[in-house]
This record gives C-alpha cells, structure tokens and sequence, in this order.
DNA sequence: CATGCGTCTGGAACAATGTTCCATATGAGC
DNA sequence: GCTCATATGGAACATTGTTCCAGACGCATG
C-alpha cells in the first residue's frame, strides 16, 4: 500500500487515493452498482488495474471509500444549530437525499453496516438522541433503532431506483410492483392489496420522515 | 423453463425446484452468500450447471427461492391468536430467528426488499397494525416503518454473523469493533465512544425488541 | 414392438470480473 | 550520474454466472 514518505505529488498526473474515489463514484453514479469494474476505472483514469491495486486493497475497500466520499459530503451540509428533534430529522433527510442522488449508496450503507459513513450517521444521531434529554441507558437502543430505520429504507429505495434516469423510473417501477400487489390473493395477503394504492402514489421522502417522527414520538413516550 | 405437462417424477432421482432449493440453503448455511456457486450446487446434485438452468432462470431467483423457503417456514411456525401487540413482537421475533439460524438470509432480504418473502413478512405486519386499530390512512406509513427498521436491523445482524461458529464469533466480532469504537477521537464522534461498551455487551435480540417497542410506543402516541 | 418427439440432463465453452504478478518507469537523495 | 524505494501499466490467472448443444429418457402414436 501506499507509503508515507514523499507528500507532494511526483507527476502532474499522479494517481491519489483521492482521484480513484472520485472516478470510482462517477461510475456508480452512471452506472450504478455493476458500472464499476476495475477495468472500466482503469479506462477512465487511464491506467492499469495494477496501479489501482497499490492505492486501494480491494473493491471492498474501494466501495467503502466511495461512500464515505458522499455520506462525508452529504453530513456536512448540515446546519449545526437546531432543535434536536429537528436537527435528526434534517440529518436523516440529509442521508436520504444523498441515496436519491446516487442510489448505489443505500444499498451500499445497508449490505456494509459497519463501515465508516454509518458509523458517522450513527454519531449524527447519538449526538441529537443525548441532546433530546433520552436518559443514558436507553440511548443505545433508541440511536441504533433510527439507525437501522434509515438503513432498511436506504436499501428499499435503493433498488427501486437502480435503474438510472431519476424521478420517472422510480415512479413507473412503484407503480409496477403496485400492480403486482394489486392481484394479490385476497385470502392470503388482505393488507398488501388495501395498501397497493398508497404504494403508487406515495412520496418516498414523506414516508421516510413519517417512519422518523415515530420512533421520535415512541421515544418522547418511553423516556 | 419447466412445463407442467408430467407431473409425476419420471425418474427416481429427478431433479426439481424443490430439490435445488433445499441443497442451496443447505450450501448457503454452510459457507455462507459465497457458498453457494452453481459449480458447488451441481456438485452436490450429482448433475451439470445446465440442467439447474432449467428449473430456475439465474442466480437471483435462486436467492430469492431459497429465502423464500426459510421465511415461509419461519413464519408458520408462529401461533394465529395473540393480541396484536404481541403478535407483532412474535412475527418480528420469528423473523430475526430465522436469520440468526441462517445469517444469510438477513442480507438477501435487505439487500433485495421487493422479493415475495419480504412481501409475506409486510402482510403479517399490516395485518397486526390493522388489529392494532391504526386509522387506515396511517397503516402504510407504519407497517412499513416497522418493515424498514427489521430489514435494516437484518442487514447489520447478518454481517456481523457471516462467519460460521454461533455465538462465540458473533460476541467476538461486536467486541472487536466496540474496541475500535471505543479508540475514536473524543472530540468528532463522542456519542460512539459512549456507547462502546454498550455495543461490546448488549444482546442483539433484546436491542431488536426495544426497537420494535419503540415504533409500537409511538404508533400508540400517535393515533 | 419400433419410432418420433417433447422433456430433461450433463458438461463443455464463453464472457466478464477481481486479483496477482512482474517488468518497467519515475524522480528524490547521495 | 547512480541507486533504490516508490509508483505504474498491462498481461496473466482463477473463479464466477450464463449459454449452448449433443444426447438420454420415456410417453404417445403407428
């Protein structure tokens, strides 16, 4: 891996951790999770998959980098000072639109839970839940329950975008599966059949923040 | 794909969907989302890649199949009559169950949440939040918030198990990472260094119930 | 009983991918 | 100018999902 020794660039073109990530992502952004190939990459940036190799472990490694890049950005954004209730709910939606902006990334945040950005979107979380007043012993549970909250939804609305194109794929795919959910056998799955219509013509960002305000409300309930 | 023209098996050792299915789960339980290859699988069968082709179309059915298979057991194993409260408590219950006796199956059914074993888990959900007197134009939002949260707690349980072994690498895995929690800086993720301890020696299962309670707390608040 | 044909099987062959390996280039320090 | 760690580019390898096809099986028909 890369040593530490020589700081400044050798060559006006040299290849840098930071360059992979940012050409790494232009290709998931294109073509989302299956656009990036180390060959595609090393076509990109005009290399060899070899030089890659020696500024980054693996695709694993690579994945992770990527969407430490976005979530990074996308927690920055924020405005510090807010009410905590309200400071959770611009943090999700933070991370919500990020995955709306690049949708590899809800399925990369939720098959990877344990790297990096999530830990960051955790801290966000912890952060706001200990400024709402949650007593110490019920931070825990109450932080990573809005955590795998918004990451249980980053996954479904991920793949219901992976197609590229933005508002309208998504539209047309909701409305595909609530067609399939509207020939359900009644007997069997009532619900699903009563709810098929709210699925086509919901919004996803109301019916993520709907899910957020209640575990805030069970919390303000429990605590 | 296959016909239905002869139902009964022509010969002894026919091969069926059935059959496939039953030997992927077995292979998926023994090495995991990375066990199961369709080289492994043939092997198994005594038989080629081409002849499984042709009872079940790619590898994502095949995923989707075997998940399937677990769910529908998990799921009727549990008893019809409960209060709704609790039905839900035990529907959530049989489900993170199932994925703790299969670790794989947490990260196919978050990292695919539009196949029909998440289908079956919503409709069982709904029909609880429906008994549970919700008003009908909140059923979606809350069914499915309480979907998101046991699809995302199915994710992050199901890496930390990917390893074979049971209990011992589960506590040895979250005692790992609570370390590395627990080396962060102070000063940037504060909250995460907190509850290092917390993670290192909580049940996963108790975690998983709080937050179930926590979404039926606020369902109760709220309607 | 022989023949024909749709159903089903087994394994070879193909394309694509992640990863490793290595010959070579680069440039800072002596 | 020499040297050597740093860094590069592309060939080669192992493995994967998938396709393809020659043939086996066994029911229906003559």
């Amino acid at each position: 891996m890369a040593g530490e020794t020589h700081r400044p660039e050798r060559r006006a073109d040299a290849l840098t951790k930071e360059r992979i990530v940012e050409a790494a992502v232009a290709l998931l952004d294109a073509g989302g999770a299956d656009g990036l190939t180390f060959r595609a990459l090393a076509a990109r940036l005009a290399t060899g998959s070899g030089a890659i190799y020696w500024h980054i472990a693996d695709k694993h490694a690579l994945l992770a980098a990527a969407t430490d890049h976005v979530i990074a950005r996308a927690l920055a954004d924020r405005v510090a000072s807010a009410p905590p209730r309200e400071a959770i709910r611009a943090l999700a939606l933070a991370v919500f639109d990020a995955i709306d902006a690049h949708p590899w990334v809800g399925a990369q945040l939720s098959g990877d839970p344990w790297q990096y950005a999530v830990l960051c979107i955790l801290a966000g979380i912890g952060a706001q839940v200990t400024a709402l007043g949650v007593a110490e012993r019920h931070r825990f549970n109450a932080a990573t329950a809005l955590l795998s909250f918004v990451l249980g939804l980053a996954g479904q609305y991920a793949v219901g975008s992976r197609l590229v194109g933005g508002d309208k794929d998504r539209a047309a795919f909701l409305r595909d599966v609530a067609a399939r959910w509207a020939q359900l056998d009644p007997e069997r799955h009532p619900f699903v059949r009563q709810v098929a219509a709210r699925l086509a013509e919901h919004d996803d960002r109301e019916q993520f923040l709907a899910g957020i305000d209640l575990i805030l409300a069970g919390l303000e309930r429990a605590h």
